[in-house]
DNA sequence: CGTTTACTTTACGTTTACGTAAAGAGGAAG
DNA sequence: CTTCCTCTTTACGTAAACGTAAAGTAAACG
């Protein structure tokens, strides 16, 4: 099979350009590498970032943003990056994605509970500037 | 209006009780009420926890679970524990509201992806598993 | 009455995820 | 060439959220 070509596909990024991108600190991007957590490559000492190290800083935001550690998000990474042959580490595979379903359908549920209680709160707070807006004109 | 009174209101809970119940330790129901977030009652030296008391804590663990951190937490506490009165606090209780309502917001969008992506990853891991034993049965 | 048992206070230790300061390297611009 | 700018490494510092050990109290049990 011919490889396929895409145009811009080898597209690099400098860790200032990522840092700005996704509002985080050279300092954050670094100390994910330094956790095993990206391997960019190099031009002289300058680190070169590319797609896929985007596309895994991307994950370990979204992680952090979910509240894991990024030492579960690089047990994920090293699973992924398996050839899943083994059984038994597809076993694991499996039970780890058990384990995350858990943890984000409980999430999804305090979401939306959280969420149902900000709307009635806002109508709350709302419905008490009306009256005193009320009780102000009636004055 | 006379007060309705409700059996089993006035229910109490010790520490450990509610340690238990929600699967965290003692120390930390501590470490909640040195930050300010609970304020159960004595009997004597010992903590008396009412069902406000309960519910807070409840909304403490949902927050963590949802990755607030419990100074956050707290001044929402304070927050609905306001009179609502004045304008000012209002409009700030509003735009908190909204703050809280955009992560959340974000937060949600993160765990669709990532159980959509869990499915994916779980159907390709089931597959791989399957065609395995295909090719094991006809060797 | 002695001693478990459950709770308490005090206080130092630990982990995670960076912040921040110091000092150097190497292109680029004047 | 000097100066500036960006990136680099090294290393110590920090905030949050408890863990954990030490030492004390108080009710209850045998």
């Amino acid at each position: 099979m011919p490889t396929v070509r895409i145009p811009g596909m080898d597209k690099t990024f400098t860790i200032t350009e990522l840092a700005k991108e996704f509002n985080v600190t050279p300092r954050a991007i670094r100390f994910y590498e330094d956790q095993g957590l990206l391997t960019p490559g190099r031009e002289g000492r300058r680190r070169v970032y590319t797609r896929r190290d985007r596309v895994r800083l991307k994950l370990i935001l979204r992680g952090k943003r979910l509240g894991f550690p990024l030492s579960e998000t690089k047990v994920l990474f090293e699973l992924y990056d398996q050839e899943l042959g083994e059984q038994a580490q597809m076993q694991y595979f499996l039970a780890k994605i058990k384990e995350r379903r858990a943890i984000l359908e409980q999430q999804r549920h305090d979401v939306e509970a959280v969420l149902h209680e900000l709307d009635t709160a806002e109508r709350a707070v709302r419905e008490a500037l009306r009256a005193k807006k009320a009780s102000a004109s009636t004055a």
